[in-house]
DNA sequence: TTTCGATGAATGAACTGTTCATTCATTATT
DNA sequence: AATAATGAATGAACAGTTCATTCATCGAAA
């Protein structure tokens, strides 16, 4: 059995590798952009299929094992390009919170009506290039189970800033008449959890899918 | 070390539990009777408890000392009641299926328009009462972690029939001009999407919260 | 062109700490 | 005496991480 063995050669190190050799590093068989490019593309890979499974599972529900499955690697390799589970998972919540940033940045600059803001914004939610990623980043709001480095990136970004930023247009769709009347906080907490429970939902592949529910969602807010 | 100390020998419990002493209780311990009833009432206690964290976290997310801590009793009990956490779990599936059975039966001898039939529907989900039971079923259907007992209770019962009690209301509801147009398998799909958001939703403690709710989720199906 | 050696990406079995369902010796209650 | 209740202890399974090994690719030498 096993017990030992021992040699352990290189030990790792983050930085660089092997040296050894003499000449120091005369040589480089491909070159350091085109293997930096690799490298990068690998990551995207681990971090696209990590993110489907993290945001629908949750970190504790989901093992590297399936996410190795899902990015078609093995288990162990992951570990070459992310140095735990906490890590990606928290570089997935940056990036969340960085796209979901330049996502709604732009929706106040939109003109137009209430009506239409919301719809855009319904729109970003549910289509399928963002939904993940409000999916994680609402998990780690909700759930505790999220580790202590990315609630604080959450804390730190303009993350529950979002309904701060939705509730006046609300109330400017309910005082220009556009909207149904009522509680806008109550309207607005509806509206978020119905939202919550589509991007959920898996679309069937119709083209138009999204596009149609968000007109369906906005119903229960717009007066017709 | 610790903090507590102390027993907490007396459970709480809403509505009472042990029947302490009594005059003729110290002659004649407890009649069979008064110790079953006993023996139930307990049992409810746990039950209760542990549908609440079940809906929530699942299966596999919830553990027996979080029902515990739920019911207020200590961690080896619920042993005493159910043989294992699935029979427990499955236990609960059986009650929620008979519930949902039995309030879903007078759906349709209610007379009344489609959009009322479905009004009606709605509220029922989003009952407080309810609620947890029929995420406890969705649970079952939809993911896989479920016990296989509890899978095979939800074939035979008429479960998913829910689909199929409801196309025909929004049908009808359509060709008689009361609900917007379109795929109506689409508009049903939205609704439950939509349903399953809003019962994960803690509800603030206003009285008709949920009834306010329902009537937001209306206007997504009926024309004003 | 073929062969060789070097490099580091990739694998997956083994290791290990942790978690958690279940048990049980003990205590409290009637 | 008998039953209810406790909560610490157990142990098995689970899942994150490591690491010895294999594989694929490439530059250079033959």
């Amino acid at each position: 059995m096993t017990v030992l063995a021992a040699p352990c050669p290189q030990p790792y190190n983050g930085v660089n590798t092997y040296v050894m050799n003499g000449v120091e590093a005369a040589v480089s068989p491909l070159n350091d952009h085109q293997l930096e490019q690799i490298h990068e593309e690998r990551k995207r890979q681990i971090k696209k299929a990590a993110l489907k499974v993290f945001a629908l599972h949750g970190i504790a529900g989901t093992k590297i094992s399936s996410i190795a499955a899902a990015a078609g690697i093995s288990q162990g390799l992951s570990y070459r390009y992310f140095s735990s589970k906490e890590e990606l998972y928290t570089e997935l919540v940056q990036d969340a919170l960085d796209e979901a940033e330049s996502a709604m940045g732009h929706i106040h600059e939109l003109p137009g009506t209430p009506a239409e803001q919301i719809r855009a914004f319904t729109c970003l939610m549910l289509d399928p290039d963002n939904r993940l990623s409000f999916l994680l980043i609402r998990q780690v709001q909700i759930s505790e189970e999220a580790p202590e480095a990315a609630k604080r990136l959450i804390e730190q970004h303009p993350p529950e800033k979002t309904i701060e930023r939705l509730m006046p247009i609300f109330i400017k769709g309910q005082k220009e008449g556009e909207f149904y009347e009522g509680e806008p906080a109550q309207l607005l907490l509806c509206y978020f959890s119905v939202i919550t429970g589509l991007m959920l939902q898996e679309s069937p592949y119709v083209e138009d899918f999204w596009i149609r529910q968000a007109d369906v969602l906005m119903r229960m807010i717009k007066k017709p």
